[in-house]
DNA sequence: AGCGGGATTTTCT
DNA sequence: GAAAATCCCGCTT
């Protein structure tokens, strides 16, 4: 079966579902030669019945990708300065993703404290710093996470980490959904 | 360690 | 016009 079917059929779950397994996972991102990788260790989960999600109430321009197939980026801008990126997934037409919010840096990790000014955990504790860490921006919504310049790697193997789920950060909406995971014990998990 | 406020602009009502 | 899936700095204990 070829990546992209593996990749779709593994993202092509309830967005709650798919978030805990997005933990352990790999994004590698390349820019130019150079490749960037982390592991996923904290995400949240968003879907079109929950009224924290941006695609609550359906679709709009900025929201396209989340209702576009899974496996792709959808990235947003907020706060007048800060990029977060998603990963879409669900069936077509169901705008849903999953927000990552804090990686392990594995590699680039020089390129990384250039990007940030920041060194240890400040690299990438949270779903805006990853994103300048890994120079991810507007210019990558709607990337192909199967292959394009960033690239999702499913890890099967090892054993699972001991996941925590608890409540969402940051939204004023639908506060008591358990859609927040992280590895427990990751020094890298956000604050 | 914890609280409070400012930055800064897109997005949708 | 207001809010926003955030981050950083400075001030106070």
């Amino acid at each position: 079966m070829s990546r992209k079917n593996n990749l779709a059929n593994f993202l092509t779950r309830p967005a709650h579902e798919v978030a805990p397994d997005l933990l352990g996972c790999i994004i590698e991102r390349r820019v130019g030669v150079r490749v960037l990788r982390g592991k996923i260790v904290e995400t949240e989960a968003y879907d079109q019945t929950d009224a924290a999600s941006h695609s609550y109430g359906g679709e709009t321009p900025r929201t396209q990708v989340m209702f576009g197939p899974p496996g792709y980026l959808y990235i947003y801008f907020t706060y007048g300065m800060h990029y977060c990126c998603n990963i879409v997934v669900g069936e077509i037409g169901n705008g849903a993703a999953v927000l990552i919010r804090a990686i392990e840096p594995l590699k680039g990790i020089d390129f990384m404290k250039q990007r940030r000014g920041r060194a240890g955990v400040e690299l990438t504790n949270g779903p805006a710093k990853l994103c300048q860490a890994l120079a991810i921006n507007k210019e990558q919504n709607g990337v192909d996470l199967s292959d394009g310049e960033v690239r999702l790697v499913i890890n099967k193997s090892g054993a699972p980490a001991e996941t925590v789920t608890t409540t969402r950060i940051g939204i004023s909406r639908n506060v008591d959904m358990p859609w927040r995971f992280y590895i427990k014990d990751s020094p890298f998990v956000s604050r």
